[in-house]
Parts: structure tokens; sequence; C-alpha cells
DNA sequence: TATGAGGTATTACCTAAGGTTAGAGTCAAG
DNA sequence: CTTGACTCTAACCTTAGGTAATACCTCATA
């Protein structure tokens, strides 16, 4: 059994050039290659191949695949994290199909949908609505003014909550990880905040903020609405505050 | 309203780099743009990103949502046509599950999955075993000895078998196609099948093949086998063959 | 044994959606 | 005015091959 490229193209369903491309990354490397530098391929290499197109009908990328290959006995957990990931996907689409679904519905009723529902970080409308209510709330507070809704552009108000929305989310995360309060990455992140709200028509200064910080704590809306994202979210962005005025 | 690149990819959770992407193809445009080259977007681009992240979500390739962006009206098809997309996704992963879940089983029981069902064209079990034994039926006929089944290479006969099964979804095809018995293609086809066949130790001249069709056609299990897959294709093989012998 | 048809090899450039440098210029706060 | 953070462009890199150009090889037939 003496297989050109040809042949084993045909019988197992792929291009010569993807052969090629096995034989040069070192996937796939012929039985016998003649003097003129012609390939044959053998029943060995059909066995290989025939693995190697299983595992990348899995998605599993060429070069995993070769080490895949290269060793033995993990092949069960391979495939068992294969199919998980397979499981995550499904689901995935399956919420894609709902969201379509939704925003055909709202386009049929003639509504134009809110898309910023659709940024990250806000997976339902109920998330976003108290990202929402939360800058509200805020702006109550730091001005002590009631908000004419009607009065501020709403995407301009929607951008200021997703802002807001990652800031918060990415202070959880240094304290997830264990990033001391007055860590300088902490520290700038905190500032990059400020900075933005000041440019966009929040004037807020250092105090201010901890001042803020600090109703959330004494404040049960606030306080709850950070713990549940994160427990200790409310003291860590206390600590942070204070040690902005330090420096 | 002035958001600078790293404003824009913090609020929509793009990178700057995308920025400049989009920038470059053309599908977002920055607001304004400084003497210097630095990049101001405001909320209409933010709108619009908010969109385009929303068709990025469904895979649609961004060229094809700069296209859509640019008309309107046709989004609830777009968007119709992606939902049956993903489907078929679900679906595929649904089927790659199975397969997972029949190799782990094999697997775990010690015995080697024959990769070679995996091989396309053979989706069952079933289907592979009527092949292999119209494989061996062949044989049988052309030497007219029983088959020691443990003399002949189990793997080569697999290969044989798919070849086979590729020559006939072939002639299927044109069949279908309504190519005539006589195109230089169909001809050119089963001068290959029969390459195949002498190269790989079975020897077979064009009069074997013309008896060999003709034997197909009185024969009921090989004419049922072959026109179950394709009604008519039994008499188009003895088409095909005779032409042969005419060039 | 020569010829012609069809197979094969290598090289090089291309794809999508950015990531990752490098080097140079710019902005804003102190 | 300095400094640190930010931004710019340009160039090369990634996956898994596709496509094209050009040259060479194989094998069945005359």
């Amino acid at each position: 059994m003496k297989l050109t490229v040809k042949d084993l193209s045909r019988i197992a369903g792929v291009s010569i050039k993807t052969l090629h491309h096995y034989h040069k990354i070192g996937l796939l490397i012929p039985n016998e290659i003649s003097e003129t530098g012609y390939r044959y391929y053998g029943l060995k290499e059909i066995n290989r191949l025939q693995e190697i197109l299983f595992y990348k009908e899995l998605d599993i990328p060429l070069l995993d695949i070769k080490n895949l290959l290269g060793e033995n006995s993990n092949r069960v957990i391979t495939l068992e994290k294969q199919m998980i990931l397979f499981e995550k996907k499904i689901w995935r689409y399956q919420q894609l199909i709902k969201t379509i679904t939704r925003s055909i519905e709202y386009t049929k009723k003639g509504e134009k949908m809110d898309n910023t529902l659709m940024f990250k970080g806000f997976e339902t409308e109920e998330e976003w609505k108290n990202a929402l209510e939360q800058q509200n709330n805020y702006l109550k507070e730091n001005y002590n003014t009631e908000i004419n809704t009607t009065s501020i552009n709403i995407s301009e108000m929607n951008i200021m909550a997703i802002e807001a929305k990652n800031f918060t989310d990415r202070m959880a995360e240094f304290l997830r990880n264990g990033v001391k309060y007055n860590d300088s990455s902490v520290q700038h992140a905190v500032n990059q905040h400020l900075k933005f709200l000041n440019k966009n028509g929040h004037p807020i200064s250092k105090e201010d903020y901890v001042n803020q910080t600090k109703f959330f704590l004494q404040d049960d809306f606030h306080r709850d609405m950070l713990e549940q994202q994160q427990i200790g979210l409310t003291y860590y962005l206390v600590a942070v505050a204070e040690n902005l005025l330090i420096n």
C-alpha cells in the first residue's frame, strides 16, 4: 500500500495542500519520500491521519494534536475536556438565539432596542437597570438634586453607568486577587475612574470620592449591591479611596 | 462627550488595537481626528460600536457588518439567517459530543476504536459493514476463492472500501447533475478508480469492470444497494463502463 | 523508447481579526 | 518645563490552509 498525496487526499477527504501542511509542521510525515521528493503514505500514516482528523473535528489546534499524539493515555481526559467545551458552546449559542429572538421582537414592534444591553458585563436587563439606578442615586447624593431623567441624555448616562460598572468589576478583581488597597495598579485604576468622571461632566474631587465610598458603607442599598458582587468590596473601596488622599 | 481610544475601549470592552482596526477598514470612523492624529469618539460612534459588537457576537464577519450597517431594514432577515446557522452549530456540537462519548466508551472498554469508521462517507457502522461486505463480494467474484479474512489486512480492506464508496458517491453525483455517461470528467473518474485498484493489489481490466457492472445489474443485492443510494445508478455505471471500451 | 497527459514539488503571497512590539510624537498635571 | 501617561504609525506574527506560477516527475500508450 503506497499511496500518493492524491490517493490519500481522496480517501481521507482532505486537500493535498493540507497534507503538505501537515508534513511541513511535522504532524504527518510520509512513510517514504522518493529521491524526486514525492511523498508516499502507508497504512500507519492513514491511521495517524484518522486520529488527526478526529481531533481536528473537535476544534483542537494542530500543534496540540501533535503533542497529544506524542504522549498517550490522556486521551480520555482530553476528550472529556473537549466535551465540556462543546456543552458551553451549545449553551452560548442557545443564549444567542434567545438574544436574536428578543431583538427581532423589538424590531418588529418598531421599537429600537436599547443596544446598551448588549455590552459585555450586562447580560441581563436587570443588571443594567441596577447599574443605572446606582448611577442615579450617585448623582442624587453628590449634587443633592433631583434627577430629571428626561433632561439627561439617556445614552450618555448609560455610558457613565458602564464605566462605573467596569471600574467596580476591576476593583472586585483586585480584591479577589489579594491586591493590596495601596498597590499602585489599584490606585491607578481609581485615578483613571475619577479622571473619566471629571472629563465627562461629573466633577468629583478625591475628597468627594472618599465621602462617597463612606456613604456606600452605611447605605444599605449600596452596600448590599457591592457586597453581593464581591464580599468585602465596600470596605476595600473605602480603604482604596482614603489612600488616595495620602499620596 | 469626547472619548479617547482608551475611554472607548474601556467602555465597550474592546482593545485599542481593535478600534484602530475598525478605523482602518472603515467600519468605525472617529467623530473627530485631531491635527496630531488623535482619534476622538462621540455618542454616535458608541452606538455604532454597540451594533457592531452585537453582530460580531453573532460571528458575522466585519466586512459583512459594514455592509449590513450601510443598508437598513434587512436586519430581521440577517438575524433569522444567523439563528438558523446557530441551530446548525448546536446540532453539530451535539453530534460531536456523541462521537466523543462513543470514543470514550471504546477506550474504556480497552478496545481500540477502528478509526476508519470516522472517515467521511460512513456515518454509521452499518453503512460501513455493507461497504466492507461489498468489497468482500467483489474479491470473491474476481478471484473465485473463499476469503480468508485474517490473511487480508483489514485496514487495507477498509481503505479499498472507502475508495469504492467515494467513487460511487462521485458517480451518483454525476448522474444527479445530468452529466452524460461519456462526459470526459466521468470517464476520467472511472479511469482513476481502476488505476487505484490496479495500483493496490486488485488488478482489474476495463473488460473486467464492464462485466462487473453488468453483474451488478442482475444481482439483487448489488442492484438494490446501488439503487438505494441513487435511482438509476446501476444502469448509469454500465453505460459508463461500456464507454470505456470505445475510447 | 519517446511522448503527452496528468501528478507533484517548491516558493511565495493571501486570508480575518486583531496581538505585539518599537520608536516617535502628544497631552495634561504638577 | 518636566514627567508620566497616552497615542500615533509601521511592521511583523498568528491559524490552517487556498491559490498561483513554474518546474519537474511518472506512467500508460504509440
